[in-house]
DNA sequence: TCTTGAACCTCTAGTGACTATAGGGATTAA
DNA sequence: TTAATCCCTATAGTCACTAGAGGTTCAAGA
């Protein structure tokens, strides 16, 4: 019935040191432990470290997990909570992708004019140089 | 002609901080400074951080700007290494991209069906309570 | 029952690229 | 001269882990 914190890591391809990171945050409640002390899980605990794992891979941050999982605590109050922390972070996403295409197509453009000549003719090196350009700082790029 | 680091901070839009942490990994060179201990910079400084905003905005990590302004300051050379480099960037920047449009569009698809009632049917909580779900990790995301 | 070796434990420090804070000293304009 | 603003160093914090040291426990085979 319960099992080791491995067994945990391949249920969930969550690394153990990252199980026990995410305890220590309060991300997932402490288990009780053998007399030797090491930490015996159940399947309610892979259940939730998976829910962390999907949400990680779907780039939510720690923080609004932890939002989520409070909300997904309540099963009878409206979702349109969670819906919003969704519906916000597809708008940061958005603004990712925007900022990447950007840069893409500014360094293609760098690119495609270098000639293959030399450094001192490099577009490369012109267009880093030229302060005159501006994008938004790379905060979440 | 010399000023002082906000001065320089104000001309380039990089903050007082970061221009003292860029000295202390050796991005930029250490300036000489007046009897108490200030920093005073030349016009040449601010075209070398120039080029090293514009390549952070650009996405490029410090490790590759010190490659950049290693290869621009040999102006003789074949530019070949840089573009090199900024090749080797676009590929990375597309993979960013077509990550987070994958990710854009399963959220999309969650959030869709999501009809605004209870917490316990939301599809957003059942999506990523749903372990079968896969994606790559999201390192460089 | 004993032994071996894999898996587990805690604690600390490191990553990248900054940002923030504390507790001072320097410069500049009125 | 005084006040306001700027600057200095040093240390610690951010995020979400990852790595390592040095020691302990567990499970399986002999």
């Amino acid at each position: 019935m319960e099992f080791s914190i491995g067994e945990l890591a391949r249920r969930t391809r969550v690394k153990v040191p990252t199980i026990r990171y995410y305890e220590q945050i309060g991300l997932l409640p402490s288990p009780p432990r053998t007399e030797g002390k090491q930490r015996r899980y159940e399947a309610s605990d892979a259940s939730r470290l998976n829910f962390i794992r999907h949400a990680r891979e779907l780039g939510f941050e720690v923080d609004a997990i932890r939002e989520l999982l409070a909300l997904s605590a309540k099963p009878n109050q409206p979702c349109a909570d969670i819906d919003d922390i969704a519906r916000r972070h597809i708008g940061e996403i958005d603004q990712r992708i925007a900022h990447l295409v950007s840069l893409r197509a500014e360094l293609q453009r760098t690119v495609d004019e270098c000639g293959r000549g030399r450094v001192c003719e490099c577009r490369v090196i012109e267009t880093l140089a030229d302060s005159s350009h501006y994008h938004e700082r790379l905060a979440a790029v």
